[in-house]
DNA sequence: GTGGTCTAGACCACA
DNA sequence: GTGGTCTAGACCACA
């Protein structure tokens, strides 16, 4: 669980924080659920603690988790997690779409490319 | 002309590579034509010349532009911009949809946003 | 009865000195008077014994409480709680207004902060 | 310049964060000049590389500073930086007096310790 | 040179 | 044990 991509060019602490912000908003976690340490899931991972705890934190200042000092790290409620994601998804969508438009991709073409994308799996 | 975004996460040499890309496969710059020098360019963008070496570099090993040696730089002809363009483009919708559908967004909610794209301007 | 903000930077156990030498210099606790134990506090507030225990020692060095082995905790006589609160919250305030100063904050300005926490409640 | 307490119970790049929005809010620095980068600055202040680096995003992150990789860091225009100071001293200071208050410290006493404050320097 | 990411590992206060 | 900070130092892409 929580593949890693270590070679991708986007950072592996911003891969985490996709990762764990869809199981939140998949409710694979749930609120008020604690986390695993910073160490232990560093260690599950084989990465360093440092890039967890810069996901940890980025989560919490997102309002997804919420860390104590001392005892861990834990779902918050109120679970923002989702609408966090979908926009961050659909202003993704948007920019490529944008730029399918601008390159001369017609509407068709890019609703075949959505239809092809829903149809699999 | 050429808008840049020095802010961007994107790299200024991959949004060089787009922009020409999208200005050659709109006609804007034509078969043949000759492109700014390396330096003169850079100087209008406020850019390192390195950086514009860099995206010169890239579209002439994709056979969109071609040099020689001492004269400048050229739009090549037989022009695969768009295709190469296109091809860009589609992976990058495919994996932004990708993304929204395993986020949780319908695929009418995905077309909505298509929608609302071509719509504008 | 004595909140505590598990969220707050300031340590718990500071927390907990705060409010208890509050609550005796208000005279809600008085000379004398047992204080819950350490692990009957723990237990109430939701918190490790450690930390209380840590914040019973905390005001037993200050005078504020004194402990009697196998026995318990009582609120000491002659009660020095609202001097040395006092006497914290005088330095609290010294060092925010200072820094407003140093931000450009003036005089009156500041004393309209001051007047507003008065106003209220 | 840039006086750093490292024994302080304040993050050093904390410390940072707050000297630098000084400095700025005060026209010390000012819209569009560059800082020292973040190894230069690490190496006079006698510091790590990460501690600075983490000082600087979160500058850029509240908007008073921006980064360009490769280029380097410089002040944002539309400064922000007083504002952000102010709340912040303002909440700290209405935090402050608040206890005081809670404390039985009466208006005219902490009226007095402002009176103070701005005496001096 | 410049910012950004990451590892390896230490130390601290707190629980 | 747990999060938070910090050092020392490496490597990368980019300018």
């Amino acid at each position: 669980m929580l593949q890693l991509d270590l070679q991708s060019r986007t950072p592996i602490y911003e891969q985490l924080i996709t990762k764990m912000s869809e199981m939140i908003s998949l409710g694979v976690l749930s609120s008020g659920e604690q986390l695993p340490s910073v160490r232990a899931l560093a260690r599950d991972l084989g990465v360093n603690p440092n890039t967890v705890q810069k996901a940890y934190q980025e989560l919490e200042r997102n309002g997804i988790i919420y860390s104590v000092s001392g005892k861990g790290s834990f779902i918050a409620s109120g679970n923002s997690a989702n609408e966090i994601l979908k926009k961050q998804t659909v202003s993704k969508i948007t920019e490529a779409v944008t730029e399918g438009k601008r390159t001369g991709l017609t509407k068709p073409q890019v609703i075949g490319v959505v239809e092809l994308v829903y149809k699999e799996g």
